[in-house]
DNA sequence: TAGGCCATCTGGTCCT
DNA sequence: AGGACCAGATGGCCTA
């Protein structure tokens, strides 16, 4: 692990300024920061390896360089309106893979994915309602 | 060398 | 009170 900056709790240096507390108070402050100082560094490393996770899904076009979480982001976007959009377009034709298609949905029900699934009863009960628009590489996309 | 990306620290806020 | 989450600040590494 990079140690990037030595902070005054954890490398134990006095501050420019004088402390007016106890010493006591000053151990237990200290203490404190430290362990919040853990407790931050081991949720952002659960946060980079849910990165990482999401970076082995998504489609990458060149494998030279990883992207970085912003455009992990964006690609997981793209690919996630991209690929509703190929199931949504290929349930509303009857093709040779309907019936199979049909038994997939199944499984995959609105009502799991309110975040993900809108859809506005006024329009029609099909009538998928993109929740929001995007950019990507400079480039507005309506999902 | 400048700019992008990242890890880490830190203080504030909210929640249990 | 203490933990989780967040955003700003800071500084290191890497690449064009």
């Amino acid at each position: 692990m990079k140690s990037r900056r030595q902070s005054c709790t954890d490398s134990g240096s006095e501050s420019s300024e004088p402390d007016s507390r106890t010493p006591e108070k000053y151990e237990t402050a200290t203490r404190r920061r430290m362990a919040a100082n853990a407790r931050e560094r081991k949720r952002m490393q659960g946060l980079n390896t849910a990165f990482d996770r999401l970076r082995k899904v998504v489609p990458q076009w060149g494998q030279d360089k990883k992207l970085s979480k912003y455009e992990t982001l964006q690609m997981a976007l793209s690919y996630i309106m991209a690929l509703n959009r190929i199931l949504t377009d290929t349930r509303r034709h009857n093709g040779p893979h309907r019936q199979w298609l049909d038994l997939q949905f199944d499984h995959v029900q609105p009502e799991n994915y309110p975040c993900l699934m809108r859809y506005d009863s006024s329009a029609g009960e099909d009538t998928y309602v993109p929740p929001f628009s995007y950019q990507f590489d400079g480039h507005q996309v309506h999902a």
